[in-house]
DNA sequence: ATCGGCTCGCGCAA
DNA sequence: TGCGCGAAGCCGAT
């Protein structure tokens, strides 16, 4: 049974008699998901076929073609593994607030089910989808151990608020997953995806191209496998070096929710790695993941300085009139074409990659504070990069890494400074002291393979 | 190389 | 009401 505190309906709607949907956005996965699960079981119990639909939408937050054809190969599987259980799975192409309450007419559903994601225009689908469906709009946090609406009732305000609340509600959330069945009602219409005519329905920038990052749950699986047992056992040592490859690599496929964070956790607990590479790894994994959607969640303002702690709008206001020492366009970001060849180099990593170190993250963001005229801007610059270029981007992940870089986003306030104010600040001698930036550098800097 | 101070406010203990 | 302590740091003193 799925635990029933790992749901909330967001609509008045009533459970009819009709099919199920599971409406699939965020945990695009068939294994261990616990909206896919939810609504099988509901399926069961009504003895009615079960389907699953996912939206596809001409643009998504500041995405580009390369997250578009991670996400499309990722669906690709999707497609395969639910045909062989039995459960039809379609594209509904154009926006959700027409397709999916038209598919549950045309269908007579019963239900539909969606997974949770805080960020503010998918919400706002769920509110208008929610209002115009006669039947029940179930939504299941699928992404999160324990779920963003349980773990806390309000925006935390640091991790260290945060952590014993999702340790308390771990043991009780950390629960194995039923296997999916194959589907004993309904049956499978021929009509198989026409992928192709989805890629032609997008529109978004291609001038971001796909990189050579394999997509979709086979994939992951593999990576998580590589991780433990490669990577695991020396993670609180390596992670915060750019220049090893000391980190798990498995962001994208949690984005995407091609992995999900549970069997992650689940996987890493029961490895044999030493205690303090699982505590490590796991902290990350646990507190700051779920602490990013909690922010998002609680927080209004979640990509606005007014969405910072008093003390940070405060100080990065009165700071606002510093003079900087270098300015830079959002273009001569872009390119990497700044003074500062680490920062250079990290930019052309993601440009090319797709990635950028946990770590760079930080210096990164930090910097682009220092080199623009005012903080918004800064948070602006910083998303737009970030949510064009990395993977996993257009992430509450990715908003709450910016804004604790930018402003102090569940950090506290540290020394004054010009620009920075109270807000922590790192530099070009703090990385030099951390790894070696020239190898760094060398390996990245280039820009001979870009814009070719 | 190592250490303390910087600075804020939450949340628990008393 | 007091007090300990926090996501990755910096800087100057020793």
């Amino acid at each position: 049974m799925v635990d029933k505190r790992r749901t909330r309906s967001r609509n008045e709607g009533l459970i009819g008699e009709g099919p199920v949907v599971y409406w699939m956005q965020r945990d695009q996965r068939v294994s261990s998901n616990w909206a896919l699960l939810y609504a099988q079981e509901q399926a069961i119990a009504r003895r009615v076929p079960l389907m699953v639909v996912f939206n596809l939408v001409p643009h998504y937050g500041k995405a580009t073609l390369r997250q578009y054809d991670f996400m499309l190969k990722g669906l690709e599987e999707v497609e395969t593994k639910l045909t062989s259980l039995n459960i039809p799975f379609t594209v509904l192409v154009g926006t959700p607030e027409e397709t999916i309450p038209a598919f549950v007419k045309k269908h007579k559903v019963g239900e539909v089910v969606v997974d949770f994601n805080p960020l503010r225009f998918v919400d706002g689908w769920k509110k208008t989808v929610g209002k115009s469906l006669s039947v029940r709009l179930t939504e299941v946090d699928a992404h999160n151990i324990v779920p963003c609406f349980v773990a806390s009732d309000k925006e935390e305000f640091a991790a260290y608020t945060f952590r014993p609340k999702i340790h308390r509600a771990l043991s009780e959330y950390l629960t194995k997953f039923p296997t999916l069945k194959k589907h004993p009602y309904g049956e499978l219409g021929l009509t198989s995806i026409k992928w192709s005519k989805c890629f032609e329905s997008i529109d978004v920038d291609e001038s971001v191209a796909p990189v050579a990052f394999v997509s979709g749950e086979r994939a992951a699986q593999a990576m998580l496998k590589e991780f433990i047992k490669m990577r695991l056992t020396r993670y609180h040592l390596d992670r915060n070096d750019p220049t090893l490859s000391g980190v798990s690599g498995l962001s994208p496929y949690l984005h995407f929710g091609q992995l999900s964070a549970q069997e992650v956790a689940m996987r890493v607990r029961e490895s044999d790695a030493p205690n303090d590479a699982k505590d490590a790894f796991l902290e990350e994994l646990l507190v700051r993941r779920e602490l990013s959607d909690n922010f998002c969640f609680y927080n209004n303002a979640y990509d606005q300085l007014a969405g910072a702690h008093v003390w940070a709008q405060t100080t990065l206001t009165k700071h606002t009139k510093d003079k900087r020492e270098v300015v830079y366009t959002l273009e001569a970001l872009e390119q990497g074409e700044t003074h500062d060849d680490l920062w250079n180099a990290m930019q052309l990593q993601m440009v090319k990659e797709g990635k950028m170190h946990g770590w760079c993250r930080m210096y990164w963001a930090k910097k682009i504070l220092e080199w623009t005229p005012d903080p918004q801007s800064a948070i602006d610059h910083a998303l737009y990069l970030n949510d064009r270029y990395s993977l996993d981007g257009n992430d509450p992940n990715g908003v709450v890494g910016v804004m604790w870089s930018i402003c102090g986003v569940h950090d506290r306030a540290w020394n004054d400074r010009p620009v920075f104010g109270k807000v922590r600040y790192m530099n070009y001698s703090g990385a030099k002291r951390k790894f070696d930036i020239k190898a760094y550098i060398e390996k990245y800097g280039s820009k001979s393979t870009l814009f070719t």
